[in-house]
DNA sequence: CAAGCACTTTACGTTAACGTAAACCTCGGC
DNA sequence: GCCGAGGTTTACGTTAACGTAAAGTGCTTG
């Protein structure tokens, strides 16, 4: 119930999924944000819903800059950070070429923040290890059988 | 000049680095961070140094410590998630078996937030090369040669 | 001994990323 | 016709993680 990976098809029941639309209240349930939180990413630039009336229509492309704005976050990105290669993103094709040299920069960059997280995830994952084999140590030394998970 | 990993006789004259100590200026310039951000974690109960009178001296424990909680920043913890794996693994020689279950606890939900994390890598790696590829496209297609990083 | 430099405490300020509350619309169902 | 469920705006509140400024302490160096 948080996302679907597999052919959408089964749930839009056939519909090709680029008219499939959603609430904002839809959206929150599929990520578990709340609509607070989307409305906020919105008035920070990172979306720009359809309207009909005064409510806001969220279409599949939406769906997705919601998707990659929350990755980002788990990976530490500020929502100005993600807003910058999300926009420059959407407005490449008629970018100029300093535009996109600028782009290029970004993504190396982000990349070199990628890399080191990678060595801090491996680091961090034998500091686990380490406690964990300590503490089940001294857990067998007071006669307690630690689970086995 | 960021941080040592090899041999560290060399730096200290050969003193057993077990008494190399560390004023705050020291591990903040080792670190890249402001002595205002070291004594906030102290104040967290993340570090807790020797007094000579009043000044914080340093150990090598605790700027191992240091170093642990930079990494767990950069991994996006919070400083009371670190704090909860520090303490507990300082307390663990007299810790009761109830302790070391919720310490396992603990280590076993941020390995299952570093797996996530390493998914998300793998999924925004794939990202950037597509948002990049497509930014060297048009590039050329302006008739501007790209930097082949 | 005065100057300067690194350290200290205290305390208020700041930023990001939302939470929360109030007051309003609007639409389908009974 | 009214009610509840969901949507909306506006605006003030909150938390984490420091920044920054003021005012004092202590060493050592010219």
């Amino acid at each position: 119930m948080t996302e679907s990976t597999a052919s959408d098809a089964a749930q839009t029941g056939g519909l090709p999924r680029q008219r499939r639309t959603f609430s904002i209240g839809e959206l929150a349930k599929i990520f578990e944000v709340t609509p607070r939180t989307i409305r906020f990413y919105e008035q920070e630039g990172l979306l720009a819903p359809e309207r009909r009336g005064q409510t806001r229509i969220y279409c599949e492309k939406d769906r997705v800059r919601l998707k990659l704005t929350l990755r980002g976050k788990r990976l530490g990105f500020s929502l100005a950070e993600i807003r910058e290669v999300v926009m420059m993103y959407d407005a490449m094709p008629d970018g100029n070429a300093r535009q996109l040299q600028r782009l290029l920069e970004i993504l190396a960059d982000k990349r070199a923040n990628l890399e080191r997280q990678l060595e801090d995830i491996r680091l961090m994952h034998k500091e686990l290890d380490d406690v964990e084999s300590r503490a089940r140590e001294v857990l067998s030394g007071l006669g307690v059988d630690p689970p086995r998970h």
